[in-house]
DNA sequence: ACAGGAAATGAACATTGTTCAAGGTCTATT
DNA sequence: AATAGACCTTGAACAATGTTCATTTCCTGT
């Protein structure tokens, strides 16, 4: 008994995802996943139709994984009954940092990989699941005491998170030795603490005071 | 008389830059070069060892310009009196999005190319000239009176300034239309806001005051 | 048992990075 | 001016890779 197309597609996303992790999107070869799935390269091709697929599926499936870790986060928080905002902001940028050093080699890629596709048109999977993880920065905002119109609490979230994306991909740009994961921290705490302090002051509307101090 | 090695040198890298910037990283080929510059293949890796040294060399270029754009950028301001950090923030920032814009394939190209070197050991010329940039959003900070050491102060500068390049690189994942830039620039303003009126009310020292209101 | 189709195969092709032996060019010295 | 020696240029050749497709193999329903 041989396995299921779908079972071979699910060890073929396996096996690209280790070594995506291991050597980024140059170490995606077919032959290897060939070689290392049992099958012939012609049947790589027929399970998938070319190498950008593979990569883009092994995409989704880290997406998937990091939404999922980001709500189990917040559910843990919710469970503990902890409301407060910086508390709660800290936790699921804790979650995403844990989540990109686990996996050093893939997460660079799916950056990169999101970048190439950049020509191509109109919104797709992708998106949705960036804007759900914008959505559980925003439902964690709405808790917050802000005077924020729904409009206005979307965009802060999403300055807020792709700010906390920055600080990270620029952090491990150099080696990931722990002085750097300590260095990313300390940024990530210095930020979160002076954003939510910035909302409790009105600094969202900073533009509409420019000289009044 | 043909062209001196310095002077091909520079011709092959304004070839490359135009080949990054129109197609990515994958456009950057020796055999196209070689074309392109009258030479022959062999020739190319004469001047260069590999292609990969021919990346680093027009990512150096860039990075030089972002740093004189940055900084001419600060110069004009200070020649205009403009003393208020949230200005002088935003119109970095604006320099920022304003270089991004004029390098759509090369610029992505210097962040998929730095994040491939995360493998070899210690800094080199390029956190040079990233410190660079992160010391002159910190000289900025310091004409704030915002009650930071020079430690404190640099964290703030390098939060601040990878959370703008977080927020410009998350926005260009997708189609880089006007709406895009629009939002962009939202998130922009909003974070530099909240960011600086965090600051003035000692959010960067949140931590030491967890449940303290 | 067998026909028909679906799936797997791997040889073959095109494209690429990179090397290198052969030949060419220039410069300084006699 | 002639020549030796260092340097440069060339482009053919090699290896690695993505992708295709005619052929073979396998399975399934009758």
């Amino acid at each position: 008994m041989a396995l299921d197309k779908e079972e071979m597609s699910e060890k073929v996303l396996a096996i690209a995802e280790a070594l995506l992790n291991e050597g980024g999107a140059d170490n995606l070869k077919a032959r290897t996943i060939a070689e290392q799935a049992g099958i012939s390269v012609g049947s790589v091709y027929n399970l998938f139709a070319d190498l950008d697929e593979v990569h883009r599926a092994v995409n989704m499936r880290l997406l998937d994984r990091l939404g999922a870790t980001g709500i189990a986060a917040m559910a843990d928080l919710e469970r503990q009954g902890v409301t407060d905002v910086r508390h709660r902001i800290l936790a699921m940028a804790a979650a995403y940092v844990r989540f990109v050093e686990a996996h050093p080699g893939s997460w660079p890629a799916v950056l990169a990989f999101n970048r190439r596709r950049a020509t191509q048109p109109g919104p797709d999977a992708y998106d949705a699941l960036l804007d759900a993880l914008f959505d559980i920065v925003a439902g964690v905002l709405k808790a917050g005491d802000f005077d924020l119109d729904d409009d206005r609490r979307a965009l802060a979230a999403r300055a807020l998170w792709s700010s906390v994306h920055g600080i990270v991909t620029s952090g491990y740009v150099a080696n990931s030795n722990s002085r750097q994961a300590e260095e990313i921290w300390h940024q990530i705490e210095l930020l979160v603490g002076v954003f939510v302090k910035g909302l409790e002051h009105g600094g969202a509307f900073a533009h509409a005071e420019t000289k009044s101090e």
